[in-house]
DNA sequence: TTTT
DNA sequence: TTTT
């Protein structure tokens, strides 16, 4: 069946990323999409979307971000729920990414991380940016269970 | 900015209709899409969207649907949050659908109903049906907070 | 950049399979999705999407469907050019499909062969359709030129 | 059925606006979208998408951009053919434009245009940009025929 | 060059 | 007929 999604927005905050026990990197962030209609005191709300994103795209992404980032992502929908500590089920939507584009000029990137006195990674050659210092990150197979 | 999900799945039970106070149409219901990948135990699992879908459109979503039935659903991902009655936040990740397409013809949806014990309402010249036993719906703005 | 496509709709012929020098099927078939508004005549026309699925992938979908099959295919559009017999440039607008989902019920896809006279490849569990007798199809890298 | 396209680019050119005789606002463009994957020669090719919009978002569309704009576009796929002045007919796919999203911020849209030595309308708060300097537009239907 |  |  069919279950695509595409999103354009900024980072809430910089990704978290972690391994699994088995040494798999795993990034968890929020986008934040602004709608394109005003509520009735004529401003723009933002829709909050939980994400997920897997392996080496999970690295380059975080390293190649910062909150504040503007980009598209592309990816799944995937549900799950769990028990909380009070013993309650919470119920959980994502987004579980398995493509990418960063949309900010290098400038723009710069500027945001000085702006959060920022330790991001350069776009550098080696680690995947264009000629035009974009990073373009395809994952082949993103099916892991958290 | 961007915000589109597709979706095709099968509807977990039939729809719910409501009206709200101003009498605008709205219903609520889940889409269970299945996995293209399977678990460790070799089946395909479901993810379970729930979706809202307004206006003329609800009405018509609910009156040529009904559970179990396969549909795409095209919209756009909405977060909001709540406090339950045990005093905690909710967050809540819906679709609100903007256009749709009944994919089950006829006969199979006969079959579906009659399976159901179900009453629904027949796919007629008046009520939107095409040449081919299919509906298509299209609404223009689905941008009412509920 | 993002690049995503998802169509539903109806195939106009069955899909051809071909084989590269170096032994990569590709296969080749047009989708015909109809309009959700209708025209001046008061009928739904359609559009007819030009589409190539490469590899394992483009061999199941030739298998799995035929004339007239209902289907959901993903992909990204690619556009190249050619000089036609006469000299004139064509330039061509495709999907590049990357996912694929059969939305026919076995009993429906045994109909449509029956009345195309059609000799396709059963379903079987060997061959990747799911408990519900449908096929579920991921490529991973279709970015062969052809 | 379901038909839809999200592309994220540049374009290639200004928007041709042009108005039909009833007084209808047409927008036309390209959009280069640059692949995921690089080619032989190790550089990103781009797949070159023709588009169409229609009424008061082909103006804004128009207004706000030009060329080297990096926008992100949401719409359908339309086939359509005509008798070129050989007498050949000539098969055209392209994407009808239905949601845009500008992505540039208002420094690097100043930066292109000043390169491009252009004289684009300012966005101001009275046409449709938001707090953040970027400008987003819905149509509703854009289902004429041209 | 079109499907239902 | 192509953008960065």
């Amino acid at each position: 069946m069919i279950n695509r999604v595409v999103l354009t927005g900024r980072l809430t905050k910089d990704v978290e990323l972690r391994y699994t026990q088995s040494g798999t990197a795993v990034g968890t962030f929020t986008i934040a999409v602004q709608r394109s209609f005003k509520n009735e005191n004529n401003e723009r709300e933002s829709d909050f979307i939980d994400a997920v994103i897997w392996r080496k795209a999970a690295e380059n992404f975080a390293n190649f971000t910062g909150k504040g980032a503007l980009v598209a992502v592309e990816g799944r929908l995937q549900t799950r729920n769990y028990e909380n500590n009070q013993g309650q089920r919470v119920y959980v939507t994502e987004l579980v990414v398995d493509n990418f584009s960063l949309l900010e000029s290098r400038a723009e990137a710069d500027k945001r991380r000085a702006e959060n006195g920022q330790q991001e990674q350069r776009q550098s050659n080696q680690t995947g940016s264009n000629q035009f210092g974009r990073s373009e990150v395809n994952i082949s197979d993103d099916d892991l269970p958290f």
